[in-house]
DNA sequence: GCACATAGTGTCGAAAAGGATACCGTCATG
DNA sequence: CATGACGGTATCCTTTTCGACACTATGTGC
């Protein structure tokens, strides 16, 4: 179930910028969507790329991005299971969104000591 | 306290998406910076802005936003009090992100059916 | 027969976020 | 004397979020 920040966006004027954290807030769905958008990818693929989330909390971000209509799930009837996850056009058009994001967060977000050290 | 959404930016390769909401994820710090973006506000002017925010959580969101170095607090030591809240460099940096959550909103989130009436 | 991979679901519990309400001191006004 | 504005705190409680862990079904390979 998504977070609902507001039942109704009546916090006027920022509204709609509360309306779209509602859809990319979700401890992962950012990472999820970054992912995405370099293509298509199977639930074990993704899981695999974001090894801190648990297999549930995973499902549970895919099934609220799906909800929201930001991704598409297509199953394939066959044994063992397959699953390809991808973005729909309205997904892919909140790219520029994430950009931002990732643009301030690189000026602006220190990693944690250990974390750059490794990226060093 | 702020919601660590992960105590180390590790999920590579999205992180610093996840750290930049980290700053303005909060139920209330959105509008709190949209409103700031016109200028200074007294917390009761923001406070009026923003009813539907009970007066601890705005104090809550406030002092995360001055802890995360993204408006500066200034305190008139007059009787009755007087406490100014502005932007600082960082948090004015934010308004291309703010902005990019806007446009989406405008053209993607849509307006529970009674504030759109109203709207309209 | 056993483990492994696939893509999940169910249940439990801890922690965090957020809302309701009451309270604080000081000064000005009526 | 009571009320209101100001900028908060303190306390309590509920809701939401998230992580841990176990469990499911089916087919393949050893």
């Amino acid at each position: 179930m998504p977070r609902i920040r507001h039942e109704r966006f009546d916090c006027s004027p920022g509204c709609t910028v509360e309306g779209t954290l509602r859809y990319i807030d979700g401890k992962w769905k950012g990472v999820v969507l970054y992912h995405l958008f370099e293509g298509t990818l199977r639930f074990n693929e993704i899981r695999r790329r974001i090894p801190n989330c648990t297999q549930r909390m995973l499902t549970n971000q895919l099934r609220e991005l799906e909800a929201d209509g930001l991704i598409a799930r297509k199953i394939y009837p066959e044994v063992p299971p397959k699953v390809e996850y991808s973005l729909t056009p309205r997904g892919r058009s909140l790219e520029p969104v994430i950009t931002a994001l990732k643009v301030w967060g690189d000026a602006n977000v220190t990693l944690a000591p250990e974390v750059a050290q490794v990226a060093a």
